[in-house]
RNA sequence: GGGCGGAUAGCCAAGUGGUCAACGGCGACAGACUGUAAAUCUGUUCCCUUACGGGUUCGGGGGUUCGAGUCCCUCUCCGCCCA
């Protein structure tokens, strides 16, 4: 893998991410396909229609369903689900915090059971190396301890401390998985440590010891106030070392990816724009809106009048609403689809006002239009 | 003409003397959702009130009772059966 910085606006950077199965602009936003599949009736073809260039998956929902046995029979997770472009893949890790059937946690990994029939699962460092190895992406993420930020101090401390030496663990089995002269996927390390700043700079100091590929920011928007969380960032993302990619896991709204980008952000994903395109919430330049409300019902005008996306130039608001009323499930799709081409298009825009120096600029735009109600 | 059974909030439907403004489901109306156990979850849904609380309800009318959606009489309508 490959990365190199092309422009910058303040902290606010461009670049070209070149990884085995192709490249990736960045800012970049990936939509996520947990189980091999973006959510929602969304087909590979789809989201090469709306030009995205990676996508994640997961490595717990893989490992259990079909197993990275069968994924690597077909030809890895991209060829498998007939994507065949970049694929990242997460490493489990954030199962242990969001899975509430987690029985142990030990300094070999997390002791769970299985969401789909309650079977014991041991996920770790090693055991994640080797399946996103077998699930054969182009990104893989190290083996985390993602806590809420209920937890206390100390607790995020001591996770802290396990992300460190599980750090350590994911370096050495995926230097030894990756084999001379065979393509091998880059691997990524996390920094956690909560809103907690000093808790934050102890562990990008040691996680940015280890000769990871690029470094993601985990651990945020788990329940901390978005003051916090921007607290985090500000401080935190511009120290990211500046050649590597810098990834924040699992934000987040428009408004979050806009104020990463500011300080240097340079990946994303989010459950958000699929999510909320199921539970009917469009994403649009003049404001978020819930496709469900009354007053939808006989507006026939496009979901975003500033959209360009396939869904926009041809159904109106009304046959959403309809749609999403009757549980039909191309309600779903179509409003998945104008969701992630809101995020994908957004993340174009924030590239080229960078490359011009006018990020300051469109943020402005956006979010002051963005306040106005749908 | 006779014999049964039924009528409960927008719909379906519990309920057989007090703990019933009335279970539950649907529908309707809101809200939530941030490295996806989520096509999910939460709230409201007779009237007035932000709330506390108050008011009027269980086909109509009349009765029994301290008290009735629940028991009795009667009327209306619906279903089934016998003529």
């Amino acid at each position: 893998m490959k990365f190199k910085i092309l422009s910058g606006d303040g902290n606010a950077r461009t670049g070209l991410l070149t990884t085995n199965r192709g490249k990736i602009k960045t800012p970049a936003f990936m939509p996520i396909a947990t189980s091999g599949a973006i959510k929602g009736g969304v087909s590979s073809e789809d989201m090469r229609g709306l030009k995205s260039e990676i996508i994640l998956a997961n490595t717990y929902h893989l490992h259990l369903r079909p197993g990275e046995k069968i994924i690597k029979k077909g030809g890895g997770i991209s060829s498998f689900m007939g994507w065949d472009g970049p694929v990242l893949t997460d490493s489990g890790g954030f199962q242990v915090f969001s899975l509430s059937s987690i029985r142990k946690i030990t300094e070999e990994g997390v002791h769970f059971q299985s969401h789909l029939d309650g079977s014991k699962i041991f996920l770790g460092p090693e055991e994640s190396m080797k399946i996103q190895h077998e699930l054969g992406a182009d990104i893989i993420m190290a083996f985390d301890e993602c806590p809420p930020s209920t937890a206390g101090k100390d607790k995020i401390a001591l996770a802290v401390q396990r992300t460190s030496a599980w750090a350590k663990k994911s370096i050495q089995t995926h230097t030894a998985l990756c084999k001379k002269g065979k393509e091998s996927p880059a691997l990524f390390g996390i920094v956690q440590g909560g809103a907690h700043l000093d808790l934050r700079e102890e562990s990008l100091a040691e996680i940015v010891k280890l000769p990871f590929d690029g470094f993601a920011l985990g651990g945020l928007a788990v329940g901390e106030s978005e003051k916090e969380m921007y607290e985090t960032i500000r401080a935190i993302a511009p120290k990211m070392p500046e050649e590597k990619p810098r990834y924040l896991m699992g934000v987040g709204t428009p408004e979050n990816i806009l104020e990463a980008v500011e300080n240097g952000i340079d990946m994303f994903d989010c459950v958000l724009p699929t999510r909320n395109g199921r539970h009917g919430k469009a994403f649009s330049s003049i404001g978020d809106f819930n496709i469900f409300a009354e007053k939808y019902a006989t507006d026939f005008s496009p979901l975003d009048p500033n959209c360009e996306c396939p869904v926009c130039k041809k159904y109106s608001r009304a046959y959403l609403r309809h749609l999403h009323k009757s549980g039909e499930m191309l309600g779903m799709r179509l409003l998945t689809i104008h969701n992630l081409h809101f995020y994908l298009d957004l993340m174009r825009k924030m590239r080229e006002a960078i490359e011009k120096g006018e990020f300051q600029k469109l943020k402005k735009r956006v979010m002051k239009g963005r306040t106005r109600k749908g």
